[in-house]
DNA sequence: CATGAATGAGAGTTCATTCAT
DNA sequence: TATGAATGAACTCTCATTCAT
């Protein structure tokens, strides 16, 4: 961003362009999306456009943010609200809050999130990824009884990733026959058995694998 | 493609072609790769690219299909090799399959995999998916006494997806306390488990849940 | 049109993309226009062209109209100022007028002309046709006690393309020996001779037949 | 045309080479013919029309050529079996044979007559022309009680190019109420009957022009 | 500050013509 | 002589970005 907007009339450009992009992108794609819609749709000129946002990947970046705090904020919120509730729940509760912010931002959200692995440095995924291990933590301390990882990191690396960009495959093509409840639904399935078996303490590990070999 | 190629020639303009594609867009990445990149690399006329192909989308469709036979290909064999294996040892040797495939065509089956989402249809990912199954298929005649799915599609669904967009994030922007094996044993260990656990007759299921259900 | 042009330096910009493009075909022919020839001529970018106009079509097409608007004009005004004089009189008027118009834009309005087969539906020559029609009604309001027609149109029809095309090729490839002035009156006594004896009144016209058969 | 074909193989190679020209026109239209169109639609390589004509220009104008020599012969034929008719009959009877040349080759001979006014010089239509005036002196001969002309050529000029650019005018985009043969009569009463009085003698030429001032 | 006209590099694509085989 | 692969100049059109007003 060029310019902190500190007039009125600027904080309000800023949001029209903004909203003008989030429309846009919805409607048209990102790939479609050009400066000059965009700017036409906020009712601005190209001129203005560039003079708070330093070219269409600002704009994008801007959006992207405001992505990652959504989901941030929605998947601190299920924590929060959650500290007591089993792993199996909190992550069922997790996903459902995703794949609703996502609904609810239906293309925009979904042709970003595309876009995610382009970004460079994937700052989105990396800050989420950051962010869930931070409330992690916070949730592990009510269970540390139950719960306790060798590598955390790694453990919320696979099952995060998993969920997430499944996620998105899903809505970029949802199969027929396959609802969203029930994707949730395995998802959850195999991300909290997981983590279940990853987070139980290295000696229920040994015990878990050494019963596991026969089969 | 416009023309078949008959003559000598032809062919290795063909191969020439896909070569180039192959190195430019592993080096200057999918969207930053032209036409004439690829004629230039080829040390060919444009011309004669559009002899053979229908354009630059054309061209990147039969790197696809290439990468899409060559998955396809190192999946199966897997499998074929290892019938008799457990699960989770199938498991982990055809997500290391599939990472050697990436490994060896460094840059570009990344940068095509990125581009899954975007290809109409995804196809590559759905064919991917679709022979997954009828493979699976094949593996569990052999194990229809330990395995038996009520939905084996969506198990499959899930489990494929986690692992293969997984991977793809990974090798994006590897982390770098994250070594490629642990990350293929954490998935195997993710993905085998939710199999194992989905497969298991419905009165063993059905006593797991309720056996969780206090935790 | 794209954009209307709002700002002053707009309706320059128009101005001379229209004028350039009159200039070009005027000098290279319709077919070896380029809307870079064009821009080139008009000291502009490329990019201002198809800022103003669809492209090519578009830039020629409101060339065609321009043209469409004075040959109108000039046939429109011959008979507001002659509706009292003969058919003859009449008749070369319009047609000197038109000539001039050509010649005052030597080489344009052949071009355009050359052209008006290929315009689909045949927009200019229809519509000079449709105007030529309203325009004669009016003439032969003055004129009804000597002249009557069966079926307007058709004459009108058989008249207006014969010397409208006899002048385009005259045009095209003067023959040596053959005056523009020659021309005009030779076509005059054509057209004029076949309209007053299509229009004079069915029982005339019997005995003017009878009276030829012999011949 | 480069080279004469001696042999029988290069004699059948012209022959379909020009008629692959004829059918792509005919079907496509002359814009969008190309070289590989017709090479590929006679069944013969690209090499071996560039073997046998200078180009697609080449091409096209042996086309003319041999429509050209077409019309000639439809024209002298009428010409020859109606040397005793009357100016009017014949000429119905030329229209009608060159409409139904037009017709018995839809599609190309309309194409091509497009492309009359470019084609530099105008070869067909001049030599067209050229021929009517040889062919009408000699129908002239049996008439020269009745007929004399102070300027054959130029009414000939006249009478000629109304008949054939309102001709194909007509084909290129013939408006739903105006028949063919209609038409053709309505040409046939305009060009007679301009060159009925054209060719009258001078004196009552003058007598005529005096009769008619007064209308 | 805001405007929006102007830019121009560059993308994709075509096709008459050549020339090695 | 026949082939058809190869050529590449030329064409149309787009869009992120700049800058005079």
């Amino acid at each position: 961003m060029r310019k902190k907007p500190r007039q009125e009339r600027s904080r309000e450009m800023v949001e029209a362009l903004g909203e003008a992009t989030a429309e846009t992108i919805a409607e048209r794609g990102l790939a479609d999306t050009t400066t000059n819609h965009i700017a036409a749709r906020a009712g601005v000129s190209v001129g203005s456009l560039y003079q708070y946002f330093d070219g269409k990947n600002a704009l994008v970046d801007a959006l992207m943010e405001r992505q990652q705090a959504d989901l941030t904020r929605a998947i601190g919120a299920q924590f929060g609200a959650m500290l007591d509730a089993d792993l199996r729940s909190v992550t069922h509760a997790a996903l459902t809050a995703v794949f609703d912010l996502f609904e609810q931002n239906r293309g925009l959200y979904l042709e970003l999130a595309r876009g995610w692995y382009h970004a460079r440095t994937m700052r989105t995924v990396n800050t989420l990824e950051h962010f869930l291990n931070e409330t992690f933590r916070i949730y592990l301390l009510r269970h540390h009884q139950t719960l306790k990882f060798d590598n955390l990191p790694v453990a919320l690396y696979v099952a995060f990733n998993s969920a997430v960009f499944t996620g998105i495959r899903y809505l970029s093509d949802p199969p027929p026959h396959l609802r969203r409840e029930d994707l949730i639904e395995q998802l959850t399935e195999m991300v909290a058995g997981y983590l279940l078996a990853a987070g139980s303490s290295p000696v229920a590990k040994a015990r878990t694998r050494a019963r596991r070999k026969p089969t």
